[in-house]
DNA sequence: CGATTGACGTACG
DNA sequence: TCGTACGCCAATC
């Protein structure tokens, strides 16, 4: 793992998040190596949709655990849906102990 | 090929 | 406490 993509790492780590588990922006970029590349992450996430790999971008939320990019999936309330389908609660745009839900990649893949 | 935007986050006033 | 500015990199216009 050398000089993967910034997307193909965003795409590894997103895909390892544990059901009923949720992640930021930031935090992938900081497992990374990118502190202020959250904005990356996003396109990341973009790209996942075009990308042939199933990225479950709705387990990625900003840093406080607000539904963000909702939008982006095919209706606004999918992503809160499928959140919700995994134990979460998520009112409006607005994940509910968003914190015990969250889900560090820098801390629970140990780098 | 240059400028702008984008699913964020942190810093500063 | 709230608002504005900047940084990161890639894709799109």
């Amino acid at each position: 793992m050398e000089k993967a993509s910034f997307f193909k790492d965003v795409y590894e780590v997103v895909k390892q998040i544990p059901k009923g588990k949720v992640t930021s922006y930031g935090a992938i970029a900081n497992y990374l190596g990118v502190k202020s590349g959250a904005r990356m992450v996003g396109w990341a996430m973009n790209a996942s949709f075009t990308s042939e790999e199933t990225i479950p971008a709705h387990r990625v939320v900003n840093r406080v655990g607000l539904l963000t990019g909702k939008h982006h999936f095919g209706s606004a309330d999918e992503m809160a849906n499928k959140l919700r389908e995994e134990g979460l609660k998520v009112k409006g745009d607005q994940i509910i102990a968003f914190d015990k839900h969250f889900w560090d990649p820098s801390v629970e893949l140990a780098l």
